[in-house]
RNA sequence: GGGCCGUUAGCUCAGUCGGUAGAGCAUCUGACUUUUAAUCAGGUGGUCGCGCGUUCGAGUCGCGCACGGCCCA
């Protein structure tokens, strides 16, 4: 059955009949039949009329074009031209301003590019549609709309509507049309007033599409190509990150959703797919945050003959083509700072971070076990027993280099000890070929030259394991699978994955990561 | 998990020292054939997030809870 046909909560407040009335659809209650609001109350006396005179919900009314291309089209007619050759159009949209005088009235109407104007007048209409019906259709009703186009005396480009007709009523009423909706919970939760109303937002979510778009591309024209990998595995691999976990009732078996799609990307260079990526939803079992959702998008992409060096190229290609196919510039402003993307991106190893932003530490300090605990500690920082001397730097790095990196920077030469799926560095094996590159103090990308030394892998693996029984319940399972595949050899390959949503969040200028998820998740209301 | 802030009409917001709940928009009635948040006149609309307490009296004070926001872990 599909999931659309037993949806069993009905969400439009009551009186109506629930369209759903088998009795055994589910425990969950229904709601009470309340008395609508008054607003609601009117409208919906004004649908049963609808129903009454015919066809309440017409899918026959055809739109010949939208509002922006018309904008765009007759920026410069004057009435001149429109009287020499008149421009006949059909459009449709929701029905935003409603100025009613007398027996003329101009209307705004919003379709998923713009707003355009229409001027009806009672006598361009059939005998009765204006009084008996435009004058009481309401803010939020859905209308189609033909006529010529015009100018107004105060130069904006309209429709002299000659035929209307309302398309969907609506049973509830539009936010304020001045102030608009700007309590957060309500944008979150009832995202469809957000983008109705928003300009900014439904700004933001075009800007996204257009951003994964361009990356597709970008990477397409490389001969990339993209896959799709399992986001219900039966080991969640790829990352350090508790899973969520759910249940197959046939194989009866518990599943975990993915935390990376990584191991299985890997597979499928194994396989001879050498230019691989994956736009991936993943689950991470963990708090929530201005950049934290539990559900979120990275693109991940693999390429076997490369080095972390020339992903660390590809990146920076990559993100400077994005911003100027996207935004029409390099330079990105956000929340007051601005970031020069069009500008070499400085690269740096972990180790100098550390030393260049703590000028008064000696290299030989966090070079050692002993001595890193020492400054660690003298930097507040908690640590555990277990933690050897690559963990106890990258933590002095979160403490005080991640949040200062503000320019677009590629951090270089990870530790080992928290890199199990990194190739070792040969001329140094306590680091690997890795970087992570950051933006206005936030991590964006992480990439790496992959461990494919299958032996190796294997004891990484059994690092996690043991980490895991310690106690760190992020710890990596061994995924013995994933072992045989690498023993059938898997050519030299760098890989990377790059957050999708802190991009987004970066190039449109949004605070949170609930400002570019079209549904944050929220605990249900 | 902790701290701070918020929750009042459909929307956006006021609400003084604890004393019978306010505005704008929306909506309804009337006027108005080129408006721009149209304008003008009149009207309707409230479980003040939920619960308990203090008080003669609670939107207002106290405690608890729910949801949200920001910061911290």
């Amino acid at each position: 059955m599909y999931s659309r046909a037993c949806i069993p909560k009905f969400e439009f407040g009551g009186a109506a009949t629930p369209y759903n009335e088998e009795p055994n659809m589910s425990e969950e209650k229904q709601t009470p039949p309340v008395e609508d609001h008054k607003l609601i109350a009117e409208r919906r006396a004004k649908l049963t009329a609808l129903r009454e005179n015919g066809i309440a919900f017409p899918n026959d009314f055809r739109r010949n074009v939208m509002a922006a291309e018309l904008h765009a089209k007759y920026a410069e007619w004057e009435n001149e031209q429109f009287d020499a050759t008149p421009v006949r159009v059909a459009i449709a949209g929701r029905m935003m301003l409603k100025r009613v005088m007398g027996k003329a009235s101009f209307a705004t109407l919003k379709d998923m590019s713009e707003t355009m104007q229409i001027f009806v007048q009672r006598d361009s209409l059939p005998e009765g549609v204006y009084n008996e019906q435009f004058k009481k259709w309401d803010l939020g009703d859905i209308l189609g709309a033909e006529g010529l186009l015009f100018r107004t005396q105060t130069g904006e480009l309209s429709v002299k509507v000659d035929t209307l007709r309302l398309l969907t009523k609506s049973l509830r009423p539009l936010p304020d049309k001045h102030h608009g909706l700007t309590d957060t919970e309500t944008r979150y939760r009832q995202r469809y007033l957000d983008l109705m109303i928003n300009d900014v937002s439904r700004n933001t979510f075009k800007v996204r599409t257009r951003i994964v778009q361009a990356i597709r591309d970008f990477l397409n024209a490389r001969d990339f190509l993209e896959v799709e990998t399992p986001m219900m595995q039966a080991i969640p691999g790829g990352a350090t990150a508790r899973p969520f976990t759910t249940y197959h009732n046939a194989l009866d078996m518990e599943l975990y959703l993915r935390i990376a799609p990584e191991l299985y990307l890997k597979r499928l260079v194994v396989g001879g797919f050498e230019k691989v990526y994956e736009i991936n939803r993943n689950f991470r079992n963990e708090g929530l945050s201005t950049r934290h959702n539990p559900e979120f998008t990275m693109i991940e992409f693999y390429e076997a003959y490369a080095t972390y060096h020339d992903l660390m190229d590809l990146t920076e290609e990559m993100l400077r083509t994005v911003a100027e196919k996207v935004l029409g510039t390099t330079t990105i402003q956000y929340q007051g700072d601005t970031y020069h993307f069009g500008e070499t991106f400085r690269r740096m190893s972990v180790r100098d971070s550390i030393l260049h932003f703590n000028p008064e530490l000696k290299g030989e300090q966090i070079d050692a076990l002993e001595s890193a605990r020492k400054v660690a500690e003298g930097l507040g920082i908690p640590l555990k027993p277990g933690y050897g001397l690559g963990k106890v730097q990258i933590e002095i790095f979160e403490k005080t280099v991640e949040h200062r990196l503000m320019e677009p920077t590629f951090i270089t030469e990870y530790p080992t000890e928290v890199s199990p799926l990194a190739r070792r560095s040969d001329a140094n094996p306590f680091v690997t070929d890795r970087f992570e590159f950051f933006v206005g103090g936030r991590e964006i990308a992480n990439g790496f030259s992959e461990l494919n030394d299958a032996e190796d892998q294997a004891e990484r693996f059994r690092k996690q394991v043991e980490e895991k029984e310690a106690g760190d319940d992020e710890a990596m399972h061994f995924d013995a699978d994933y072992i045989v595949a690498l023993e059938h050899g898997m050519p030299p390959t760098a890989g990377e994955g790059i957050g999708i949503d802190r991009l987004v969040m970066l190039f449109t200028d949004s605070p949170s990561i609930r400002d570019v998820l079209l549904f944050p998740h929220m605990r249900p209301a």
